[in-house]
DNA sequence: CTCCATACTTTCGAAAAGGTGAGTACCGCA
DNA sequence: TGCGGTACTCACCTTTTCGAAAGTATGGAG
């Protein structure tokens, strides 16, 4: 789905919504910059426990593309890269908000049940 | 992802609450049974161009099981069952919305654009 | 002249997701 | 006796996604 195929016909708006948020990193993407307003592509990097550099660098273009976030290049050596969200970028951050909330509930319910589960005894 | 892989460790809410959404034909199932409330199994395939049996079955199942929605069995002949939204379902469609609605605003931007673009003379 | 740091790109391969087409079970209908 | 309609399941294959590791470019430090 490299930028291509995308953008496809699209049946309802939450549709249109996910297509660009689907990609293993995007939403942590999307947090972290969110938290943190700007970061480079290493602290990204370090931020995001086991993404690749590949995935990253993949990600971060498509929502660049995607209007999700602006890029900005410092030219010195070594390179500098910073990362901002647009405002597209910010907006679709506070849409996800009640998602977010809604998964934290979803985290506690899952809890709940697994405690009744995990702590049956050991020995 | 068949419902062991799950239920991974979130690093925030929006990433659990994305979990149980990611899969081609999940939010559009979701929409379909907020738009009719009930829905049999022909009746969502019907409703979703190009899904197939299998991945209608599949992601049904793992909504199932993520408490999403309630399965309801007529021992009839031929054979029916009948999808509903459970409380947890309706709710996640209501954390959904914004994003639809973001969805939809890009929808429109895309098709601003596209016809500053795709208008350009043809011969 | 080599190494370091950064921000990538590229290649290869594995894993996951998704699609295709067939088969199953059941009963009523012709 | 065979067909249709429903709701699946299963085996097999293709497509997409993801990861690991190496390579690229640059200039300053040593």
């Amino acid at each position: 789905m490299a930028a291509g195929a995308r953008r496809g016909p699209y049946i309802c708006g939450i549709d249109a919504g996910m297509d660009v948020v689907t990609g293993k990193w995007k939403s942590l993407i999307l947090w972290e910059l969110h938290n943190y307003g700007t970061r480079r592509f290493g602290e990204l990097r370090r931020g995001l426990p086991g993404v690749s550099e590949k995935m990253l660098a993949q990600h971060l273009r498509e929502m660049e593309e995607d209007g999700l976030l602006d890029r900005k290049i410092y030219r010195e050596v070594p390179p500098r890269v910073e990362y901002s969200l647009t405002p597209h970028g910010i907006s679709l951050n506070e849409a996800l908000r009640a998602l977010g909330s809604w998964g934290q509930q979803r985290v506690k319910r899952l809890a709940a049940e697994g405690s009744l589960i995990e702590v049956s005894p050991p020995a």
